[in-house]
DNA sequence: TTGTTAGATTTAGTCCACTAAACGATCTGG
DNA sequence: CCAGATCGTTTAGTGGACTAAATCTAACAA
């Protein structure tokens, strides 16, 4: 579920997941094979990883597995975001919020839509 | 330098430093003892994994170490952060702002600084 | 039928964070 | 002087991510 800590590699495999839906372990593969060099049989060990710890599933098709997510990318970035947030910001998300705004790239277009977040933001307060 | 990734318990024991700035080992121990149980030798055996990582160092001070942070906590939180931008936000800071006021807690006062932030950043630009 | 190919599974090994006992040296109170 | 406490160091083991070769198995092609 949710404390299930996912490897940078493994995360790289949900990301295939995520963005293309049913997936066969060699379509997997040679996206991956596109970013960085990686065996095929490597792909398919963590995929039986992710399979135990419930993050995918799989079909038989044919002779072949499809593989797909069954931990929802949106959860996962929450996960994810809160554990920094916890570890690294002292559980305040709005130092995150500072920090990123101060060190980091926000494109003219982002800032925008983070201007209209903060607006609903004081609305919403009941 | 950024390549360095931290432990879940090493970064625990920074904490303790960037907090205190001189610490002893025993101090640490005592520190992180308050949160989770760990053995003192645990903590020496760390201390010694990320002096070799070029994160702290040392002084002896009679018979004892006095530890202290080399790497600082600003480029430790902006290396952190640029490691979830980058995996998991598909390195859109702006991606992960949005996230955070969408679905975190932000105090009415840090959004306030924010806002400021925000303003700040229309001017700044050129 | 037989050999090749393309799946999945098994097995094996590396690396690193973490854990902590065991050991040796040094100081300190009695 | 010595027993006990307090250091730092050595050694050892676990678990998990990652890597990939070796092997098994089923389909297909000649």
């Amino acid at each position: 579920m949710t404390g299930t800590q996912l490897g940078r590699v493994q995360l790289l495999i949900m990301q295939v997941l995520w963005e293309n839906g049913r997936t066969t372990a060699r379509q997997i593969t040679d996206s991956i094979n596109e970013i960085e060099p990686i065996a095929h049989s490597t792909v398919q060990t963590l995929l039986r990883g992710l399979e135990e710890k419930g993050a995918v599933d799989h079909e038989a098709e044919g002779r072949t597995f499809v593989f797909f997510p069954v931990v929802e990318e949106a959860n996962f970035k929450q996960s994810a975001t809160r554990d920094l947030v916890q570890r690294v910001f002292g559980g305040k998300a709005g130092s995150l919020v500072s920090h990123l705004l101060k060190n980091e790239k926000v494109s003219a277009k982002e800032i925008d839509e983070i201007r209209k977040l903060i607006d609903q933001h004081g609305k919403k307060k009941k």
